[in-house]
DNA sequence: TTTTAGTGTAACCGTATTGTAATAGTAAAA
DNA sequence: TTTTACTATTACAATACGGTTACACTAAAA
């Protein structure tokens, strides 16, 4: 969700300057624009994941560019920030390719919860966790290690998937077995160490990077 | 967009049956919910496309609920309905997992209006048109392959629309059974087997391209 | 009616996965 | 150092799973 790149078009220079600390300080790039011409010259040539509009822009209203912008293939989720407030104006607004739509004065806050909200459904990649250089992509039920995908089986992947939920946490057979394993299976505690092994050989042959370790007479805690 | 299936939790019955009427007059299907007890039931048994929830609801909290059902891998985008209209509310609703929150008294309009903004998101689907060398034409309901059009069955071209809309998503049986084939039906999970095996003939003789790739233990996914 | 296309099901096969037990290795304890 | 208790490794057998094919049933087309 962060790490996004969002576009502010505003031709008030004090909401803009607003607008820019707020949502870099929440962890976006930000790039303002006071100049309409501006707006599709900076779509073409940087990736932009979000669009904050102003509708009383000088020249055009910030509706109509929206849609322009719709036609020529933009399909960015767009917000717009505006003192129309009539339900007509919303409506409007709607319909003119609005993903979603502020009203003026507005809080921060809210402004920045609205902005995550449809960064998390348009941005796909949310689901992604990383701990240390193993990344996890959920959509996919797939880890990658320096951008390489791991071939894993079923089991493996159940496995690797639960240290990654309980990073640093100390893990024993049993609770491994039941968490990981059906239920109701009855398989030894032992088998466990068999399919750590097997794990272990492919996220880590070479054995130096220590994912996971084995904790005598205890289990094994990743990390 | 249209032909939509929204999951309404209200426990004010002249409220609900005001939103059903005016969804279902907008085309969507509507299932109105009092008891939220069997939200997850119906979850679980319906293909929800969204969810709209009050928050003042008896036993339970609507957002609070709408975060165990997060929990539980429910992702569709849930709009509270409600009257806590203070910052800190819609940013406690953002935080529970809202993707809008509309604060009564409302106006229908605008209420329909947000429906459809999240819906034409959500549905993912109409804006893409083509993956790799496949081209799709929504206005006839065909696939191109390098400009040739293949000739698939009902099902087949249901199934590959399906992976369409979710590209790099991995798709298990059951999803599968449940998006693409009718409702009710009771299939084995096998059956997709011999379906998908069907539609790879049409698309991929060959076998070269490998557009769907099966996932041991899990399910298919599309790239 | 007969024919044909579409689709679900079951059977078969080859292969990947996984549990187990035997063996080797290692670290702590005596 | 020797013993002990645990873990790693290996090999092997049983199993589960997906691909494939053949076939039956259905509904539409001829």
């Amino acid at each position: 969700m962060k790490d996004s790149t969002i576009l502010v078009v505003e031709d008030e220079q004090d909401i803009l300057d607003l607008i820019e600390y707020t949502l870099t300080k929440d962890g976006h790039d930000v790039i303002s624009c006071l100049n309409t011409k501006l707006v599709e010259q900076l779509l073409a040539e940087e990736r932009i994941d979000l669009i904050l509009m102003d509708r009383n822009l000088p020249n055009i209203e910030g509706s109509i560019l929206v849609q322009t912008l719709r036609e020529k293939g933009y399909n960015q989720p767009v917000i717009y920030i505006t003192a129309k407030d009539k339900d007509e104006d919303i409506l409007e607004g709607f319909e003119r390719g609005a993903d979603d739509y502020i009203t003026k004065p507005f809080n921060l806050d809210v402004l920045k919860a609205r902005v995550n909200a449809l960064l998390k459904r348009y941005n796909k990649n949310l689901d992604i966790k990383k701990i240390r250089d193993i990344v996890y992509k959920a959509k996919q039920k797939k880890f990658l290690i320096d951008d390489e995908e791991v071939k894993l089986t079923h089991l493996e992947h159940d496995l690797l998937l639960e240290f990654f939920k309980n990073k640093d946490v100390l893990l024993s057979r049993e609770t491994l077995l039941q968490n990981v394993w059906e239920e109701f299976t009855d398989v030894k505690p032992k088998t466990v160490n068999v399919a750590i092994k097997r794990l272990k050989e492919k996220i880590d042959p070479t054995g130096e990077k220590e994912y996971i370790k084995s904790v005598r007479g205890e289990g094994y805690i990743f990390a």
